[in-house]
DNA sequence: GTTTTGTATGTGGTATGCCAGAGATGCGGC
DNA sequence: GCCGCATCTCTGGCATACCACATACAAAAC
């Protein structure tokens, strides 16, 4: 270890040669299909490959395997020889999904409470600070620091094949926020309830923290249960 | 609709045309790899592509597709330009999977006290009865009916997501089945938890099943925890 | 008019060929 | 003898061509 000079050198950041066409094309089309409102329209929505290879540029090869990839996610749904078409959930999926995201979280929480160190709960709880009385003014930006809230909460556990398990839940339920985030007062009682989370965080009351995440994302099940009923079969309310 | 006479048909079954090769060669490579012992031999254990095509007897692109979907479920690494690898699990990953378990069973054992039927109960107190009073004899045989029983559970609450997800967790945990079997009355201790577990549904006891069900889970974390550091590094034991 | 069947077309599934990047190897210079 | 560099080979990534199947439509037979 002689001391050496450092020569003068390029900043370059580091170009990722590994990221290839399959992710590049995999994160444009899972992109794409969160963006169009899936239950807005009537009628299965089908998936040319020929036609996104076209759009993206790319051959067919590489969207296979992004579609290949999403299948696994459960985005799209593939039928051999008749074309892949994207997936609605049904409300049983729906709900299946809230009890998973349920049992994982409110473990996360329980292990958060030993783990997790004060500054980063301090986090946590600062999460809500811009959301005043009234939540429900700025909805979409609220429902997009809802999710952030679960997310975080499940990162701080420190075990990471929950977040990555949960990531394309989440991904999911933000195709169905419109219905997880009306009637009213629910993003008002929501942040109580976080708040109350984040309290028994702070307590490092571990049981207490799990039975709370786990209430709450109950409720969430049982709001989607009865005001939900148009993902079978309907379309989008307004 | 009046009533016609039926008139005599062929009975053939409906062949499902719907495999296809892909299908075909994700299981082939996934039934090589969990025959393997894959933590029992040094070394990186890498997969060639256009070996594999050989052996199978298939071109490139299925066994392509086969690897990509492999590699989502968390069996083989992708390293661009250098080939695709068999993982070893580490042991922080192998906790991480069991702890993730712990958090997906217990709610489902919560669920189960609801929702299974008696029958069904019976059917899960009946999987132990022809292991006697020593288990260890028939160790592997115990160790799969031991798995059957875990999913036993997760399928008796009804969330088929459960099932899905946990079904891969399993295979990897059969890898290192080796560990998870060893010292001496784990295994009869094990049995103990398991009817203990049972007799909680039957008295439809949600949350003491619950409890029950983590518990025991965590307690094969710990065992792993202090059993298991061949996993960063070394080679699986005897 | 109805039903059945042949055919045309479009789509996904598979095979194959070419290209670029990463190691391995051998040769030349120091 | 050792280090550096050119090159060679091996492997995966991507593009493309071809094939089998599903569907729709039309024509012919009843």
């Amino acid at each position: 270890m002689q001391d050496m000079v450092e020569a003068p050198r390029l900043q370059v950041a580091r170009l990722d040669a590994g990221v290839g066409l399959r992710r590049l094309a995999c994160d444009a089309i899972k992109r794409a299909i969160t963006r169009m409102d899936i239950y807005g329209q009537a009628g299965e929505i089908r998936l040319d490959e020929r036609r996104l290879s076209d759009d993206l540029g790319v051959s067919r090869t590489p969207i296979r395997e992004a579609l290949t990839v999403l299948e696994q996610e459960g985005f799209v749904r593939s039928v051999p020889r008749r074309g892949v078409y994207v997936v609605r959930k049904t409300k049983r999926e729906v709900l299946d999904m809230i009890t998973v995201w349920a049992a994982i979280e409110s473990m996360a929480a329980g292990l958060a409470a030993v783990r997790a160190s004060d500054e980063e709960l301090a986090g946590l709880r600062a999460m809500f600070d811009r959301f005043g009385a009234d939540p429900t003014a700025q909805l979409s930006e609220y429902s997009d620091a809802n999710m952030a809230f679960h997310k975080a909460i499940i990162g701080l556990s420190g075990v990471s094949l929950m977040s990555e398990l949960t990531e394309n839940l989440f991904v999911h339920m933000r195709s169905i926020r419109s219905v997880t985030m009306t009637e009213g007062d629910r993003a008002q009682r929501s942040i109580h309830d976080h708040l109350a989370i984040v309290s028994a965080l702070e307590a490092r009351d571990g049981s207490l923290a799990e039975r709370l995440v786990r209430e709450h994302t109950m409720k969430l099940a049982r709001h989607v249960e009865v005001h939900a009923d148009w993902l079978d079969g309907g379309v989008a309310p307004g």
